[in-house]
DNA sequence: TAATAATAGTCAATGTTAGTCAAACATCAG
DNA sequence: CTGATGTTTGACTAACATTGACTATTATTA
């Protein structure tokens, strides 16, 4: 575990901190001071590792007194997070995103491991490796969604 | 049986770590020096020696930081039933089999209730609609296949 | 109110890894 | 010897990370 990449220190940093807090509230720029990098990787940190598909919410402000607000949403008591998720497969999915939904129904214990695993495995990119990605990624995002209306109604 | 060939003598080597720890993770390119080949015979030799028939599961992450993971895995004790329901499976299955097979993974308590019906989601008809049921049957053999895989090991 | 300072956002170029594939080569079984 | 199978190689591709120039928004100051 030597020389990961910074990104995932960073995205490791901000989650052991939202472990206690639910919420938090940061200078961009001082993050990214902080770990040594240019403030627009605070962004793409975000961008990969924060998305509503990861169970968060981040909302932001500019100017004086500027910040990033990241607040954690538990999927579990959260019907309308179901809805966003839904609307936010859409179409098409990549498998990243897919395993980024999935891991965070996890999280949240909306799903056991051999649950998530389970349904990783039927969604993996081996797996759906057809000859076009964008029947790929159709295919996923049928069957997440379709996964997600399951467990809507489930109990 | 010498090692003749740099493939087996890297399967070795890998082996031998893993006997003391479980899982390993490489960098590629340190590797593919270390033992003077290019670096995608690596990706030759995990392929063919480090599958999951084999009992082992790789994972891997390209870009700065990139690894491959390779861990060991305890085989389910089941393993000859599926292999037997792969080899039955083939290369296309209908979705009225498909509920069989994940049915009797069921009843032999391989799957809990809810396992079983969220798999069953992924593999119904319904959710597995195109234009040509070739291709359904094709997508719901790759997936059982996949999930089938998944429970030949534990964890 | 207008100018300026202080923030964060976007995007494309570049860097750093691993993956794929098929040709060339080697070895083995019959 | 010959065809089948396994190994080695490298060109090309894909995925992920890092950087910085430029843009957009908000607050503060003149």
């Amino acid at each position: 575990m030597q020389n990961r990449n910074v990104s995932d220190i960073i995205e490791k940093y901000l989650k052991s901190i939202l472990a206690d807090s639910k919420q938090i509230e940061i200078k961009r720029a001082e993050i990214a001071q902080q770990f040594d990098v240019v403030p627009s990787q605070i962004n793409y940190v975000i961008k990969t590792r924060f998305n509503i598909q990861n169970g968060y919410i981040v909302e932001s402000k500019r100017g004086g007194g500027g910040y990033i607000r990241i607040a954690k949403v538990n999927l579990a008591n959260n019907v309308n997070i179901i809805d966003q998720l839904i609307a936010y497969i859409g179409e098409q999915i990549d498998a990243r995103k897919g395993f980024q939904i999935i891991q965070s129904l996890y999280e949240d214990k909306v799903l056991t491991k051999k649950e998530a695993n389970l349904i990783l495995a039927t969604i993996d990119s081996n797996t759906l490796s057809f000859a076009n990605k964008d029947l790929e990624d159709t295919v996923r995002a049928k069957i997440l969604i379709s996964v997600l209306n399951r467990l809507r109604y489930e109990e």
